[in-house]
DNA sequence: GGCGATTGTCACAAAACCGTAACAGAATCG
DNA sequence: CGATTCTGTTACGGTTTTGTGACAATCGCC
């Protein structure tokens, strides 16, 4: 599972360093994009914002302090992640490189195992749950927070891929989708698998459902896809 | 009604008066960390986010005030509480104080109580699991002040992880928390650990709750985490 | 009713996920 | 300090979950 993939830029001048931490980043499973100064940064960033900014603090031209306040006077690019990369010996920057808003930081030397484990804190703190509020339908209720599905009082065990599955349709009742686009909202739209893998887990569903007599929400339209009547 | 316990950073020059707080708060069952000045402050912020900052005023170097100020910039530091120790009586610099995002302040000389309903309050306000309240749920109790959990009237002893994660899952019941959420929570934002070592002190604690049949309390919620249930 | 397309169901192997024990280093306490 | 507790990590085995192909059942249409 890889969930927590992202687009990060690298941004150091010092070559071997900048390819240490790329090779490592790409067998995290992230993208990476390299740059070995403010200005190329920049350019980069012009194109695509990245997820997560890995930022030196010592940079030729543009110091690494300066290019991060100027991104975050910027609204387009105020919202990266910046994580900081600096010297033991320069302590006393950090208190400034705090000041202009980093998200983190990590003093050199670092283990590979720090630095993915701080990408990862970063990035789910910036990815707030997506909704968090419970949904109920003709009795059936399901609680994203605490991750449980009633039905008319009684507690509905499911797998993860199903109590995916029920909160997407739950969320979206009294429309149609098809396998594909069940596909892509369910399981991520980088995953190719076969459209009926959706009907087994329909089947798996309407199963976990039936007991309180719930399956029957889940509708089939033939030569469609699927669908969750409301009324 | 009972006091509190909580990670409480001072930030004072004077070291005598830097002492006598400490020892005030530590009395008070507070784990208590001190700092002449900003920049020493600021990195022991860096290794561990605080509970609650005792902050004075006046400081060598950078104030009291534009500390407060960089602490509020920082996403990573903007939530810790604050609470302002003034020698000055105007009201001009309160209102000041308070702008920046203090919590509350204190005027010197202050007393030892007045001290500890202020932070009480701010706790309460600002951290409602860092409270002493005690908690019990299906017959599980535990008591934050007195360090002690009692399951249905015998005494559990548990070790200082298992105990505040215990306390966290009681104090949020009823919601799934992932392992990275809880290395948060309970071992702090900055600490980089494997995920895994959730599984392993969760067993501990469900261990140590087996004898009276609590263990089932804590439940797995495959592919999400952990959660504390009361149904 | 016959026929092709579509869907339901089952079983199974692979993968993901979790519990557990063991271990070494760190912290704590006399 | 030495002993003891506490912590974090790793490895391994067991279990659940998942995707898929096969085949029966069903539907729409003529």
């Amino acid at each position: 599972m890889e969930p927590m993939s992202a687009n990060i830029l690298v941004v150091e001048d010092e070559p071997a360093i900048q390819e240490l931490i790329a090779v490592n980043l790409r067998h995290a499973g992230h993208r990476v994009q390299s740059a070995g100064d403010a200005e190329s940064a920049m350019m980069i960033i012009r194109d695509a914002l990245p997820d997560l900014l890995l930022l030196d603090w010592m940079l030729p031209g543009l110091s690494g302090l300066d290019f991060a306040r100027r991104l975050r006077q910027d609204a387009r690019t105020r919202a990266i992640p910046i994580i900081m990369l600096t010297a033991r010996s320069e302590e006393r920057d950090k208190v400034a490189g705090l000041e202009i808003g980093a998200d983190d930081y990590i003093t050199k030397p670092f283990s590979p195992r720090e630095l993915n484990s701080r990408i990862k804190a970063v990035l789910r703190r910036r990815t707030p749950h997506a909704t968090e509020d419970a949904v109920e339908i003709a009795g059936l209720r399901l609680d994203p927070a605490a991750h449980r599905v009633f039905g008319g009082g009684h507690s509905i065990t499911l797998g993860p891929t199903e109590f995916r599955l029920l909160h997407f349709l739950m969320t979206h009742p009294n429309r149609v989708y098809t396998r594909a686009q069940l596909l892509d909202q369910v399981w991520g739209d980088h995953a190719f698998l076969e459209d009926r893998t959706v009907d087994v887990h329909v089947r798996r569903l309407r199963a976990a459902l039936e007991p309180t007599a719930h399956d029957g929400l889940i509708e089939t339209v033939r030569g469609s896809g699927y669908r969750l009547g409301g009324e």
